[in-house]
DNA sequence: GTATCCACTTACCAAATGGTAGACAGATTG
DNA sequence: CAATCTGTCTACCATTTGGTAAGTGGATAC
């Protein structure tokens, strides 16, 4: 009963590490001390176990995000709480971010599902900051492309592991909190219109010029 | 003679798009209407292939790099210059960004490499806008963050497709003008303490309080 | 003209991979 | 107790994969 859970959670891990690809179903049995038909009976064929592992990550993901952004007040707070979840979220579980990153790069038809499951809190999103700076809450920008860069950064802070060692950075809590730190204020001075240092904490709603 | 490179080229998109281990050398061999002992012949192993394609990618990168920032002039215009640069070069050859982010993936071994030849340029680029923020061109910021939290935005660009599907956004060029225009206003508010509305053309240089 | 070298091929091979078939032990059910 | 169902294992299998060995045809050297 525990196996098919313990299955899915060590697969989610090494695809995240190593890729699909680059993981084998003798290698993820013998990681779990059991044979690789143990894993044949409980997903049927390796490209369902991938499904599977998709799937349930695309809504982890979502299940965060979306409660978040529910719990918190409109405006800028959301866009700062939705941040603060994003990092807390990318160092607590790396791998969600990493099957994100595995996701984009196995495309279609891999992709369909977690596309699908992620387009509708996407949406929503940018609706909201759409609201926002309509009623000036916010500067006008295409908020697509805010939604697509702060992604980025969350994701590249965790996943770039070669070119953090390069900078000579390691993502531990302090450089996480920093590089959140410096998105917020990129945020706040496209969002608010008011630029920091980046060692200034994030103030709280501002009424933006439209 | 010329076979190599044509080898060196299909493998480093093919690389870059479906990862080391998606890629067989019967793949790649079929794809270039030769067979794999050719391959082998030229590169004896697919590790010495995998470890050619990474070094030139990155010499590639580094070249571009290089020569921009050595093109500009001190402060801002530096960094718009090498912005600029980062998207063309994005656009037009994204499969160097893929490869890094195979690279990364791959970690060391593999990356030893490619991290050493990155290590200098990078270098270079956080003391010269150490600099700049010591003669007060710039506002004072972590240069390593600063960096990170552009080259994901320019990579998340083209490598995170699944994303840009998910918002309805297409890479094409308008687009990845745009988001050069916001990663530009980003480091505007951060850097020269100007923020934009993502709109407005970034302005020459300007000097910042310290 | 023969020897050599270069680029490439055909012919194999051993290991790894995803998958099937069937057996076995333990619990559940009648 | 017999029957069945569940989860796991052992035993195979076909295909794919990276790699070796042994040529082959053409250009160049002497």
């Amino acid at each position: 009963m525990d196996t098919k859970d313990r299955v899915l959670n060590q697969a989610t891990l090494a695809f995240a590490e190593r890729g699909v690809d680059g993981t084998s179903l003798d290698d993820l049995a013998q990681r779990l001390g059991i044979t690789k038909q143990t894993i044949l009976y409980h997903f049927g064929s390796k490209s369902r176990l991938i499904e599977a592992v998709l799937s349930r990550s695309a809504q982890d993901l979502i299940g965060v995000l979306a409660t978040t952004a529910k719990e918190s007040e409109v405006g800028w707070p959301v866009v700062e709480a939705v941040v603060r979840a994003s990092f807390e979220l990318a160092v607590r579980r790396p791998e969600l971010i990493g099957i994100l990153r595995e996701t984009s790069r196995l495309g279609p038809p891999w992709s369909e599902g977690v596309v699908e499951e992620l387009r509708p809190i996407l949406a929503d999103a940018e609706m909201a900051l759409r609201s926002y700076m309509d009623e000036g809450l916010l500067l006008r920008n295409d908020p697509r492309v805010i939604l697509l860069s702060s992604y980025a950064v969350v994701a590249g802070s965790v996943t770039e592991t070669e070119v953090l060692r390069a900078l000579n950075l390691r993502l531990d809590l302090r450089a996480a909190a920093t590089l959140r730190r410096t998105l917020l204020s990129f945020l706040e001075a496209a969002l608010l219109g008011q630029s920091g240092t980046g060692d200034s904490e994030a103030s709280s709603t501002g009424r933006a010029t439209k």
